[in-house]
DNA sequence: TTTGTTATTTGTAATCATTACAAAAGTACA
DNA sequence: TGTACTTTTGTAATGATTACAAATAACAAA
């Protein structure tokens, strides 16, 4: 990933423009790490940036995912989230507290069998349960 | 998972009245494995069964899936896709012919590193790329 | 700076999968 | 047969996403 101070230069080093609303976008990604959804994203911006459009959110995040910047995380059915760490890692989604936690994945322990001979580009690992925090809040 | 011949005992066996129509449905996933949307099971359905309702396909699969019949597959954002096959494995999307292919994984091998404490309740493995039929077309 | 060109943003309308809902049809059982 | 309950069906509503075109901003040449 990258530092928040560097976003214009990393979105030009991915072919990106760096307009304003883009990098405040990825600004909002990497400085949040809570996977959003575009509402969220929407929801945040709108104070700062009155005129944002919900269209322009889209787009951009569109653009992200074609330039590798970020990546889609489709853990729910009815809602794509967006996640600014493009390296190979899982997600975990608690049922309880609907959080979004990031882990490590060590791929070349995944023992695919079946997929002699297949081109893998893309590894997407869903995880949903209960998390620490609420599993301790049940207890209690 | 079940044989065919026995979807009836199979449902009730779920809690689930075997009706005509959710044994259709269930047989067609059973004898196709092919991760269809809902659509692909109308459309295949629709012939042998003029009434059949989308609604009522969206309404028996979330029924299986409450009571474990079926699991959902989201490798794709705009379409959920429903597997009879209710234990723990990966999916494969090809990118060239749009095929979803099962693949088999150990759970025990995976290392998921920053779950210490988490309860985890479900697994969902997919992978895209290209699979070797549509590789093979790719060199010839 | 001005002008012309291109890229980006914005708002509205359209799309499309899914869900809500209520009427109709089917089933079980006294 | 009659009654209560379950399931199916069709239509309408929902809601996230996309299409589209106008408005705005950025840019480059003269």
């Amino acid at each position: 990933m990258v530092e928040v101070e560097n976003i214009g230069h990393y979105l030009k080093a991915k072919s990106i423009r760096p307009s304003l609303q883009r990098i405040r976008i990825l600004e909002y990604l990497i400085k949040n790490r809570n996977h959003p959804t575009v509402e969220m994203i929407y929801n945040e911006l709108l104070s700062e940036m009155p005129t944002l459009s919900k269209t322009t959110i889209y787009n951009t995040l569109k653009l992200f995912v074609e330039n590798n910047v970020a990546i889609i995380i489709n853990i729910e059915d009815n809602e794509t989230r967006y996640d600014a760490d493009t390296s190979i890692h899982g997600h975990f989604k608690c049922t309880e507290c609907e959080g979004v936690f990031d882990f490590n994945v060590d791929v070349k322990m995944l023992q695919f069998m079946g997929l002699e001979g297949f081109t893998i580009s893309e590894h997407h690992i869903y995880l949903k349960g209960v998390c620490r925090v609420c599993k301790s809040k049940e207890l209690a």
